[in-house]
DNA sequence: CCCCGAGCCTACATCGTTGTAGAGGCTCGC
DNA sequence: GCGAGCCTCTACAACGATGTAGGCTCGGGG
């Protein structure tokens, strides 16, 4: 039987409240007592009983990451950090998994857990516009990603158009033309898929080349496997892309498999640049271009956020937080630059 | 403020306890009452207070996963399996991440968390012999992977051994004779390392080829990063094997970019076999053959374990699961097989 | 000399739930 | 028609911590 505040108590010869404001680092406490009961916790290898404390204080010191799924690698690089920004602040993180199911993410939003949890860091797919008031809940929510506009809550998020402008404006300044998208949601607009297809089409205009629908490869989900099959139905109709911008990493390593597949030299016939800097990316053969989203920024300003969210009970104005891109380069789009790793 | 028990228990006219009653399930209700009951609920919105029945209950319904960190791909895939067989039971999971630092592991096993949790499923790296000891606690422990022998606890494991010399002969079987190993930890017996080198070496010794320290490639961490500098080294110290064993598939990876760098045609000049089937494996150029470790069987055999050691308070006598392992052939060691990707 | 506030500590109620014990009423077999 | 046993429900005391309120001592200002 684990020890409780009573046990040291009785054997540092003060009351039960004295060792809680020992614990909890009253002041006004006599630095002989301190040492009395500091010693009776080190005896007694006394812990708090966090059960009883979150009962009474109401807060439970964990908060929820709700993700798609840790097996994509992006999120899994998230959660990592997610998790160790959630320590230096003294949280615990759980992790619930919704799989891109609407229904498994709205759940999430009124689910068991959220009594297990000080708030949420809720990183949506299948929510979009028309789901706002859903978002309007009683405990501190910070969103990740940009599904919704004029939402009423904190929102860390990146410029997807402007890094997915960026990121075809690189390719058309290497002498591309023919830029294959795979991985587009056809209708969406406020999504991560919309945006980035928006910017694509954005930098295509500035450069006056018109765009091609034949050049335009969905896939709903942004894994591997779609993304191969993307670029392999285009391919088997007979389009030619002298480039391929896949809107996530994942999506960019399984098009260029397939291209690699079929013989096709990277960068020399098919130049690639894919979307989030995963670490993977670094070691594809060649290695892959990419926009890294400032993912780590991304984790700690959502972190910190929430923690003061919970801080202050205080209802604030929601802040947004748009995070920093940088374009990196690696062999998918020109020779010789995988030596560094 | 959330309703509690009282105001159910008010709205529908019965005790607080009986609205205790109908929320667990207890078979003597008459339906009428039970159906006021779960109208209040239902009308108030109310969910149980997730403290105060663990403070009452003593337990959480949450437990812990302790693991070296979720970028590595293994351990994200793991992490996700772990998350959806708890699910199952019930259960909420918390990740810890310790990096494969001693301490940090250490802590794991005696940190604040653990009031936080039902029990906790430990993926060690650092911990070894002579560590036994300290995997004696009072709470519910099950351990994976094969750090520590003869441990007093349950356990969810492979066999490393056996996988690893099926792995080398099936190189062996190809032709290959001078397979390089890469990812060693010198002098290690227990762990992983030591474990699937034994059997690398097994393999090597029935079929009367002889060891050279040469193909032996250390690499502390097992990340693509240090695999592409062990094979770096390898190659730069003249040595040319004509297969590679990475004895995870980061490595595998890490050593595949990095003979590709050199112009050396995977799987023609050089085969390489990786270990842990991690989803990336599948869309590498080439395909990456791979011992499969039976992860989906790992994670649900330990979220069952750990769930009956919850269950039962009595102290059985630990189990010991070993997974099966299967070799997934991909176009890293025999060309054509990626088609059916 | 008394009062006041700062410093140090304690008693008590309380957070929201569940375990224990048992009070009634009913059915059933003899 | 009566006790045994089942069904249905309730009162009360925990679980282990923290918030509130207040007691006591001591030194210094009025």
């Amino acid at each position: 039987m684990a020890a409780t505040m009573q046990d040291v108590a009785q054997r540092a010869g003060v009351s039960i409240k004295t060792v809680s404001n020992v614990v909890n680092g009253y002041p006004y406490i006599r630095e002989s007592t301190r040492q009395r009961v500091l010693d009776a916790i080190q005896a007694l290898d006394y812990q708090v009983n966090a059960a009883a404390r979150n009962l009474r204080t109401g807060r439970t010191g964990i908060i929820a990451l709700a993700l798609p799924e840790l097996s994509l690698p992006y999120f899994a690089e998230l959660a990592d950090a997610v998790i160790e920004a959630a320590d230096e602040q003294g949280l615990t993180v759980i992790i619930e998994q919704h799989g891109g199911r609407r229904e498994r993410e709205l759940d999430v939003l009124s689910g068991v857990r959220r009594h297990l949890t000080d708030g949420l860091i809720y990183s949506p797919l299948a929510l979009g516009e028309g789901d706002e008031a859903r978002l309007e809940v009683d405990f501190p929510l910070v969103l990740l990603g940009e599904r919704i506009f004029h939402d009423p809550v904190d929102h860390v998020t990146m410029d997807n158009v402007e890094a997915a402008r960026a990121a075809t404006a690189y390719l058309l300044g290497l002498g591309r033309r023919r830029i294959a998208v795979i991985g587009v949601h056809p209708g969406e607009v406020v999504g991560s898929a919309g945006l980035r297809l928006t910017g694509h089409l954005a930098a295509l205009a500035e450069a006056g080349i018109p765009p091609d629908d034949a050049l335009l490869g969905p896939a709903g989900l942004w894994h591997r496997a779609t993304g191969a099959e993307a670029m392999a139905s285009m391919l088997d109709a007979g389009v030619r892309p002298d480039a391929v911008f896949g809107l996530n990493d994942a999506l960019a390593l399984g098009a260029m498999h397939e291209l690699q597949l079929r013989g096709l030299r990277i960068p020399e016939d098919v130049a690639v640049i894919g979307f989030d800097d995963i670490d993977e990316g670094a070691y594809a053969n060649p290695g892959l271009t990419t926009v890294d989203p400032g993912r780590e920024q991304i984790a700690r300003t959502a972190v910190e956020m929430l923690s003061t969210r919970i801080g202050s009970r205080g209802a604030t104005a929601p802040h947004r937080v748009v995070a920093d891109y940088t374009i990196v380069v690696r062999g998918s789009t020109e020779p010789g630059h995988d030596r560094p790793a």
